[in-house]
RNA sequence: GCCCAGAUAGCUCAGUUGGUAGAGCAGUGGACUGAAAAUCCACGUGUCGCUGGUUCGAUUCCGGCUCUGGGCA
């Protein structure tokens, strides 16, 4: 036929699931490359805050799309799909098997699905003042379209993030529904634990990486003087280490128990993304996830 | 042993001048196509400690008991 998609596997699930480690091994076993979909990964350095994967593992498949930026450049969805897509043909004419491997789960639905993203890029000095302005006051400028769109979800109603992006797309004459334009034949795979499970594995790994010198990583960074706004927008590890090295905590105890709430819940997002897509085949890590998962993709490259 | 104060949601507590109760936090579900580890939305039945009494009606008033703080011996 000649017209058919290339195919790529991707890989979800929440941190500390385990993805990354799974990643390698069905790399391995099909001859791949993963290209990394972590919207934190992306920048250079603070490895442990984000969770990187070690350098003996980046030896062992290679690896894609991390340290591609400086902490506090701009990224967007949109750079990562170009990045994306341009690492995946170069994975394909190595005759090569690309696997999208992250927990962020916009990013991987942005190359899966192929959304299409305008070439115009946001107009960040119009956007900061916009900000200033209360929630009513955006609502107020909508134009009737644009407040039909978003006056159906409350929770968009509200959220200045969406007000501010639909004003723009409004004012630039972008169309405000998505539109879809899938590139690759995907088969998306889920990497699942039992909630118990999987909150102790967030605990463990946490204190593992405190060990290791996680909040070493920000004082270092701000020392060198690093901006603090910045850490404190790139959340969880970022923020939470910040807020304690500059006393918002009244002991290490307490900073770990608010972190650890917080990457749970963190987790509960990204499984609340992920579960809107039916297409993802969730598999269990701890009944022969990796001998599933390798069924499901020989079955998937021979069909 | 005596005196005082408590006992209400998983936690901290508010409240009911007697008509079976509500905040914060925690938790859960959800939205989100250019900040996404961000941002935003929704969701509160619990023997009101146990047990008698008064009352049409008690979580609320009265008595006893149990437990927890604190004080006095």
């Amino acid at each position: 036929m000649g017209n058919e998609r290339p195919k790529i596997i991707t890989l979800v699930g929440t941190n500390a699931s385990g993805k990354s480690a799974a990643g390698i091994e069905l790399a391995k076993i099909f001859n791949g490359e993963i290209i990394s979909a972590d919207s934190r990964q992306i920048y250079k350095g603070f490895d442990l805050c984000c969770g990187k994967v070690t350098r003996e593992e980046t030896c062992a498949v290679p690896h894609h799309l991390l340290d591609v930026r400086s902490v506090g450049e701009p990224f967007s969805v949109y750079e990562y799909q170009q990045l994306a897509y341009a690492a995946i043909s170069e994975i394909l004419e190595r005759g090569r098997l690309p696997f999208i491997v992250g927990g962020t789960g916009l990013y991987v639905s942005a190359v899966a699905s192929g959304y299409v993203l305008s070439e115009k890029p946001p107009r960040t000095e119009e956007h900061a003042r916009l900000a200033e302005l209360p929630v009513g006051e955006l609502q107020a400028m909508l134009t009737p379209e644009a407040r039909e769109y978003l006056e159906a979800n409350p929770s968009d109603w509200q959220n200045k993030r969406r007000l501010l992006r639909v004003l723009e797309k409004t004012a630039d004459g972008e169309p405000l529904r998505p539109r879809n334009e899938p590139r690759y034949d995907v088969l998306q795979l889920g990497v699942t634990w039992p909630r118990e499970t999987l909150h102790k594995r967030i605990d463990q790994r946490l204190e593992t990486r405190i060990a290791q010198g996680m909040i070493s990583e920000v004082r270092e960074y701000l020392e060198n003087g690093g901006d603090r706004q910045v850490l404190y927008d790139l959340g969880l590890e970022y923020r939470h280490i910040l807020l304690y090295l500059t006393g918002e905590y009244p002991s290490m105890e307490a900073f770990k128990q608010e972190l650890s709430k917080e990457i749970k819940r963190f987790a509960k997002r990204q499984m609340t993304w992920f579960r809107r897509d039916p297409s993802i085949r969730w598999l269990d890590m701890e009944s022969g996830f990796l001998e599933q998962a390798a069924g499901l993709i020989r079955e998937f490259l021979a069909g």
